[in-house]
Order: structure tokens, then C-alpha cells, then sequence
DNA sequence: ATGCTTATTGCAACGTGTTGCGATAGACTC
DNA sequence: GAGTCTATCGCAACACGTTGCAATAAGCAT
């Protein structure tokens, strides 16, 4: 729960699920882990491979990206998409969430799994869907929008 | 409701619009809406842009992404990403709609406004936020998937 | 029909992300 | 430590979408 060991625990956990899959640890790999810690929110793509690369200005985005998607494969990072399609990752750590955009004002809001649950209620009872909340990217107006627009 | 005349509603209702904005209609932008007309269901961009190639060779995609922006600012159009950030674009005579995405058997839902309405209102509900019919595109796990996997 | 104004087009370059391939370098065996 | 196997890396090219700018052409006035 502290927020100093969770990157040292990370990076144990990678090394051991690399090495169970056959797969190998590199400095770049432990880096982009870093980085990926060290922006504690989320992070476009763009901005990750910008990051790396001061610390490794050999590193390419091709290294990069194929990076952050073995750490998706090993369920130890997740991307989303925001509202313009670009890319945004953070790292499992960070409790599922779901994010919620607002057009009005430009602000984008985290919805955790309790404020969630029921939103997702509705949609199974809806739809017969179980929706990923990790996936939940809602576009439209927040409260103090909506309130501006009937002020 | 009918189906064989809503192009030419649509092309008469564009150019009304853009005349009242000091804009103007082209032969390009008549085949772009042609094409979007015709692609019944949604069509990604790139899709888009070669089928109006097609037509007019020397159409550009930016020409095409230009106009397809033109038509969600005029409300004749819009789009919304896929679960891997492609663009998708439908005309708005389509009825609004949200996009389910399994993730297991990899099928495209639409889920209409009725269906949606609990849904939005158990967002608005748990978090006060109004969010886009239009925007709400989810990624889960369908019945049948669900029931699969029980199985 | 002619000319004027300026919206639109095509081009070219860029930004983000993906893919194929040969070269590099981890990890394991001896 | 040297050799082997192959995962990973860097590079280069591609795909989708966006943007700036000069040339074109739509729409209006005469």
C-alpha cells in the first residue's frame, strides 16, 4: 500500500513472469517500468517514449510499444483510449477504474469500481453484457457543466 | 423512414447549412456523403477514404477527413473509436446508439437508446454526469460469451 | 460572361503507433 | 569463460490521421 516498495515489487513480479514464459529481462524493459511508475497518473504513448528516451536515448518507440504491450499481456499494465483515440497507460497498480471525459470542460474524472458497480448493473441488466471497467471511457457533461448550461 | 431518399434529404439539408455559413458545395463533399450514405452500417476512416477514391482519384484523405469533420460540426455525421482507437464514422440519421464490444467472440453490438437508459441514468446517478449516447462505447464480455465460459 | 473574394483542395510534412527483418545480446549449457 | 539458441533491439517502412501553405475554384456582384 505504500507507494515507495511498489515499483521494487514490480519489477520482481516482471522478472519472475519473464523468466516462467521463456522471455528475458533487459535494462530497457526495467526502465520503462520505471518510467511507467514514476508517471503515477497516466501517460499517452507519445509521452512514455519521450520519457525513456532520456534515460535511453538508444531506445526506440517500436521498443517502447512493444514493451508496454507485453506488460498488458502480463496483466501488469493497461491502455485505454481517450475522446481523440490516442493512447493512455498506467500501470495495474492503480485500481481499475473507469475514466469519464467531460466535453464541456475539458476535465477528465476517475470513476472507481464503488461508484461504478452500478453503473455496470445496468448494463448487464440492460444488455446481458459484463462490461470491462477498465475499458468504461464515457464521453459527455459533468455536473458543474450541466449546471452552467441551465444557469 | 424510408430508406431510398434520405440521401437526398441529407445532401438538400447540407447544402442549406453550409450556404447559411458562408461555406460552399462541392462535388467532393456530394461524393463523400454519397459514400457515407451508401456504407449503411459504419465505416472506419480509411475505409472512407478509398471508397471515395474510387469515385474521384484525386480525392486526398485529408479532403476526406476535413469534410467528415465538417459533417459532425454541421450534426450530419459522427464518430466514435473502436476498441483499437480507429475511427469510426456513421451519418446521424442513424438513430444514436452506444457500441458493446465483446472481447471474447470479438461481435459488434449497438445497444439503442431504450436499452441505454438505465444505463445512462445510473451513470448520472453515480457520478452526476451526462454522458454521450454516442460516446458510450464499452468493452466486456456478451451473454453468450459469459454463458460459454460458465459452461 | 467577367472579375473578385475567400473557402476548399492537393500536396507535403508531420505525429502516433505498428510491423518485418537483420543484428545484437540475454540466458543457459558445458 | 566460451558457445549456442533465440528473445529482443534498432532500423526502416508502413498505416492512419492531422496540419500548414500555395494553387484552385465556388459563389457572388456587376
Amino acid at each position: 500500500m505504500a507507494k515507495g516498495q511498489t515499483n521494487k515489487g514490480l519489477t520482481e513480479r516482471l522478472q519472475a513472469a519473464l523468466k516462467e514464459r521463456g522471455q528475458r529481462w533487459t535494462e530497457q524493459r526495467q526502465i520503462i517500468v520505471d518510467v511507467l511508475a514514476a508517471s503515477d497518473g497516466h501517460a499517452t504513448g507519445a509521452e512514455l517514449v519521450e520519457r525513456v528516451r532520456q534515460d535511453d536515448p538508444s531506445a526506440t518507440p517500436s521498443t517502447v510499444y512493444r514493451t508496454l504491450d507485453l506488460l498488458e499481456e502480463l496483466g501488469l499494465a493497461r491502455h485505454h483510449h481517450g475522446p481523440d483515440g490516442r493512447e493512455t497507460y498506467h500501470l495495474e497498480e492503480t485500481t481499475e477504474h473507469g475514466h469519464l471525459h467531460c466535453r464541456g470542460c475539458g476535465a477528465e474524472q476517475e470513476l472507481d469500481a464503488a461508484a461504478a458497480a452500478p453503473i455496470l448493473k445496468a448494463i448487464t441488466g440492460a444488455t446481458g453484457f459484463s462490461a470491462d471497467l477498465d475499458h468504461l471511457s464515457l464521453q459527455g457533461l459533468c455536473a458543474t457543466c450541466r449546471a452552467d448550461q441551465k444557469g
